[in-house]
DNA sequence: CGTCTACTTCAAGTGCGCTTGAAGTCCCAG
DNA sequence: CTGGGACTTCAAGCGCACTTGAAGTAGACG
């Protein structure tokens, strides 16, 4: 299976990459990575790929669907190393999603840390457990002080 | 529906957990909450169970599964608040699981950013693209910055 | 040229965290 | 006492991100 640089199998891609090759036609398929194909029809990834891949790995970090990753490598260039406008956005739009989902952590974090000290989750001062009480006394929407936030399971009804 | 305020019905529950019905009978057969039964067979809730809520609200926010915060609340009394003692260990082990969290995304933002400087993601240079190396760095076994939190997928092989 | 591993496709299966639907029952305001 | 919304169970379905298995083919090595 040794092959030039620039073609690698999907075994060896699977190896560099640290996904399945299982994985890795899903991501085809999904249109994250693409192919050629060799004459009997074996598929042959070009080295950026592995860019792709890393980026889709990062993405999923970031708490993307893989259609999300998608999207957004859509507008990076499929072959090549994007340059720094090209980037810039993707990373500001990264970084903004990172910096929410670390405040939320931090604030969930200095709840968690009155709880200790309160000996809490009473029902009446803890600010942990309130969110629903606030939703109750305040109306409908507010559901959880902590907000709708990206890692959160699907809609709700 | 109205009811006494310790014996909420499902639908009481749900409007103030902010959780559907669906999801509450479904914590019910895992086994995160409990409820009596009406002479006709209908569920009742205890106050209490909001409590219990809150956490696995918590919990999942945190990153562990329904299974894992099963097995949290075991440890914690069902009916009342848990006192300092039973909080605190709890309360301790969430704090660093946040805190790597937090962590591993301040890492990951960072990397952003110098991406953003250096108009990355080339294949050489970029510290995003290369997970082997952020694996290494993290020690044995760890494939994945954000190491074994739950919110990665089953098992790679 | 043979061998044998890595590849191919396609369909189906898995695990989590629920939701949906059907068919029936409860319970409480009027 | 009746009407109707809220409840009950059970089975099946969904969406995501893959994995597994079967049956067959490609292609590098000796």
């Amino acid at each position: 299976m040794t092959s030039s640089a620039d073609r690698l199998t999907i075994g060896e891609l699977a190896t560099r990459s640290g996904l399945a090759t299982s994985a890795l036609r899903y991501y085809e398929e999904l249109g994250l990575i693409t192919s050629q194909r060799t004459a009997g029809g074996q598929r042959r990834y070009h080295r950026a790929m592995l860019r792709r891949l890393a980026f889709v790995r990062a993405a999923q970090r970031v708490g993307l669907s893989l259609d999300e990753a998608g999207q957004a490598l859509a507008r990076l260039p499929d072959d090549r190393a994007p340059n720094a406008a090209q980037w810039a956005p993707v990373a500001r739009a990264w970084q903004r999603r990172i910096d929410d989902q670390i405040a939320e952590l931090q604030l969930l974090r200095r709840k968690l840390g009155g709880c200790v000290g309160c000996g809490c989750l009473s029902l009446k001062t803890c600010a942990l457990y309130n969110p629903d009480d606030t939703a109750a006394t305040h109306g409908p929407g507010a559901r959880w002080l902590l907000g709708d936030t990206p890692p959160e399971p699907p809609t709700r009804t």
